[in-house]
RNA sequence: GUCCUCAUAGCUCAAUGGAUAGAGCGCUGGCCUCCGGAGCCAGUGGUGCAGGUUCGAGUCCUGCUGAGGACACCA
């Protein structure tokens, strides 16, 4: 819709003053009486803006043109609006004809153990955000990428070892109830390497698990040992090498950072050893083989990789502008007031899988990822839990169940939906226009990498319909009018199923 | 110390640089002979501080204050 008010009101300016003036186009408040603003006034003189007012007017479009102040208002025509209305409705999709290919990295957690809330934060914003790229026609690969050796596998296979043996972990070693039970299962008589490799298979069958709990999906698994298998790593090197930004020092090879990162980076270690950062450097080199344009989303402890990864990528000879990198803030888990604690060292440590279990993968998703990722988000298992009217999630899906409802009711009085708006009110028209928005509220989720949008999209629908719902019988003994309430709320209802489904929410038929 | 993110109602949070800053919870008072009261209506109450850019700033820039995080030849 603002898509399209945009290209009449360009065409016009072009037509009438020969020039291109940039603008935007937004809703306009309440009290204007009118639907859609634009700033393109501001850039005009008086005497301009009454020229457009007039030739706006001539089109078929509005009702009413209005010029107020620094902005040039419009309301538009209900078969105007319909049409819209069932354009956004619709099971078209958008033609695939994106020739960018995305690959969306996330959660990537290690497999030394389960994984928390936070994981299945960066986890929901990578499900969710891959699910609306993919519903605006692109293509979309979802991918984990398994750190499955360095130090930290080796630390996990004298953990096991050492618990096998009922000995302490080593300093920096893992000790969870899951390294217990793979301690309990190793043979004797297994090496190391072995034992690593049973390790990862079997913590990351389990982490598999945890996924399945929040319907959280993935394309492929990347494990970052292939890049060692197929030689990347050596590929990479060698082609870093000649750059002028890596160098030599104490026996170790570097990356030169200047600009972009604190200090100079550590490419392989002076006994030789690759570092994490050049498997990364490698595991985005494949990466960008695969898709054209990358998005990694990462914890916000992560933030100082952002500026030296970008900077290897450069150096690899890929538009560093293609990898977009989203930090997501902590998860705090709260019950009530009290701050559940999540430290490792705590003890007492709260399992993604515990909290799935305990309020649900509707609810957890809900609240996942109704704020923004840069802020930090306090996850009340309380209030998430509750089945009342405290929870947000049942509103919307309490919508859904409600127009399921009214439908049955329709069909045993034998009424049917007409797809006509000619009887509709005052506040049928704004619902019409708020459905119209959908389209708008998916693309603004899509560029600014942002699902939180579509959560408060949905919020305010939901409001609006039941605000409706209360003050107004969708059925009754007017057959003609009861046809178009059910036209109405049928396109709300597809909005809801629609957008809960992106969120990977359930829409309940009955609650 | 350096860098990153955040700061909006009593609480948890919204607001592509736009007009009179929105929800929920809480609190106060109303609404079910009715298509689902897991709902609705009314009232209550807010942009951390100081400058700057702009026709217009919660939003952008600088400084300050406060909270969280990052600063390994770990990943």
């Amino acid at each position: 819709m603002i898509d399209f008010l945009k290209k009449i009101i360009a065409r016009t300016i072009a037509d009438k003053f020969g020039a291109e003036i940039p603008f935007d186009i937004m809703k306009a408040p309440a009290f204007t009486n009118c639907d859609y603003a634009s700033n393109i006034a501001s850039k005009l003189s008086e005497g301009e803006a009454e020229i457009l007012r007039a030739e706006l007017s001539r089109t078929p479009y509005f009702d009413e043109v209005r010029f107020q102040k620094p902005f040039v208002n419009f309301r538009v025509k209900m078969d105007f609006l319909k049409k819209f209305f069932l354009d956004a409705i619709s099971d078209k999709k958008p033609e695939n004809d994106k020739k960018e290919k995305i690959l969306i990295e996330f959660i990537s957690a290690n497999p030394t153990g389960l994984l928390h809330i936070g994981h299945i934060r960066g986890g929901v914003l990578g499900d969710v955000l891959a699910k609306i790229l993919k519903e605006l026609g692109w293509n979309v690969i979802r991918e984990y990428y398994v750190n499955d050796r360095g130090r930290q596998i080796k630390l996990l296979a004298e953990s096991v070892i050492a618990r096998s043996r009922g000995k302490k972990p080593p300093e920096d070693g893992y000790d969870s109830e899951i390294i217990g039970k793979i301690a309990d299962e190793i043979k004797p008589g297994l090496d190391e390497k072995e034992i690593a490799k049973l390790a990862i298979g079997k913590i990351l069958s389990e982490i598999k698990k945890d996924l399945e709990l929040a319907k959280i999906n993935f394309d492929s698994f990347f494990s970052e040992s292939r890049l060692y298998e197929t030689k990347k790593v050596d590929e990479v090197l060698k082609i870093l090498r000649k750059k002028k930004s890596v160098f030599e020092k104490d026996g170790a090879i570097w990356l030169e950072t200047e600009g972009c990162d604190e200090k100079d980076r550590v490419l392989v270690k002076k006994d030789g050893e690759p570092t994490y950062f050049l498997s990364d450097i490698s595991y985005h080199a494949e990466k960008f083989k695969r898709a054209d344009r990358l998005i990694n989303i990462w914890g916000a402890d992560h933030h100082g990789y952002v500026g030296r990864i970008k900077k290897s990528v450069a150096l690899l000879g890929k538009n560093p502008d293609k990898l977009k990198v989203i930090l997501y803030q902590l998860v705090r888990l709260k019950r009530g007031k009290e701050i559940v604690k999540m430290s490792k060292r705590g003890g007492s440590i709260l399992l993604a899988r515990d909290v799935l279990k305990e309020v649900g993968k509707d609810a957890a998703r809900f609240f996942l990822l109704s704020r923004k990722a840069d802020a930090q988000l306090d996850f009340d298992l309380e209030l998430a839990k509750e089945k009342s009217q405290k929870n947000p999630v049942y509103y919307i899906q309490y919508v859904h169940a409600r127009i399921c409802s009214v439908f049955e009711k329709a069909k045993s009085k034998n009424i049917a939906m007409a797809e006509r708006t000619e009887l509709l009110s005052e506040a049928e028209r704004e619902i019409l226009k708020t459905v119209c928005e959908f389209d708008g509220i998916l693309n603004l989720c899509a560029r600014e990498f942002a699902p939180h949008h579509l959560v408060n999209y949905l919020l305010d629908l939901s409001k609006t319909f039941h605000n409706y719902y209360e003050r107004n019988r969708i059925i009754s003994e007017d057959k003609e009018l009861s046809g178009e309430r059910l036209f109405l709320i049928y396109g709300v209802r597809k909005i809801i199923k629609k957008s809960l489904g992106l969120l990977g929410i359930s829409a309940p038929e009955k609650m």
